[in-house]
DNA sequence: CACTTGACTTAGACATTGTCCATTGTAGGA
DNA sequence: TCCTACAATGGACAATGTCTAAGTCAAGTG
């Protein structure tokens, strides 16, 4: 287990088992799961967890920093446990399979102030599209 | 009237009625319409449209690669008509809105192939997020 | 340790967005 | 004009996400 609940704890989040089951999920496996996908392994640790609970802890996760949602294709919001290196995502535009990239360079520093148009810029998300090795000999 | 029509007239597209008020509602705005205000905008002009046409036009543009997708946000996607010059995007983290923006450089060639997996990378999608001045202020 | 309080969880209805399918209509060529 | 393949319709369905009212429980307090 990693500090991610020691983390949160030091943030007042009152502990409970559900909040343990979800934060245990997304720190366990480092791919990129849909809400959906969390809640179904947060229901094998804790059979009568409900949807709603694992939106909410998800939503909560995503507002305190501990975790990124990706919205690559048009389906589901993935979530990302690796929010603490930035990083940058590389999609399959057949299969949906998504790898964690780190481009040289910064694209925030890319946009020149003329093309701002007065926003408080603070972030940037870039996703590749192509095709997997697997995708592109098929 | 753009050429829009013509050139689909060009490429052996069979031209209805339906099929051109939607060409028309993406050609007359070039704002970021999702699916939904697209056909609100196309009843408007043409009351028995259907959802459903609607969907399979849009749909049929973007293979055309006559209009592109984005997903910014978590909601619908957004039809984007102007699909000849490559731009990428500026959301508003608030309010959501959106404004085409042209960073400097390439990002493509930003990505080394150590970090491509062996992709073959055709694509990229910068987002960059933010507060836009009425957001900010308020 | 028992009490208290307000944040947390639940179940399920609801909302939104998108897809599918069988039927009906029609554009464009012969 | 007539045919035929392609397109449109509308309504059911699916997937994802949101909301609410009522019950539950973590953690601080005495």
């Amino acid at each position: 287990m990693s500090d991610l609940l020691e983390r949160l704890r030091g943030r007042g989040w009152r502990m409970t088992a559900q909040r343990r089951v979800v934060a245990e999920v997304l720190d366990g496996e480092h791919v990129h799961l849909t809400a959906d996908e969390v809640h179904a392994r947060a229901v094998a640790k804790l059979p009568e967890i409900s949807r709603a609970t694992v939106y909410n802890t998800l939503g909560e996760l995503v507002s305190l920093g501990e975790v990124l949602e990706v919205t690559t294709d048009k389906r589901a919001k993935r979530y990302d446990p690796n929010a603490h290196r930035p990083h940058h995502h590389l999609v399959c535009a057949r299969c949906g399979a998504i790898r964690d990239v780190h481009p040289n360079g910064n694209p925030l520093a890319d946009l020149p102030d003329s093309e701002r148009f007065g926003f408080t810029v603070s972030d940037v998300e870039v996703t590749y599209r192509g095709l997997c090795p697997d995708c592109a000999a098929a």
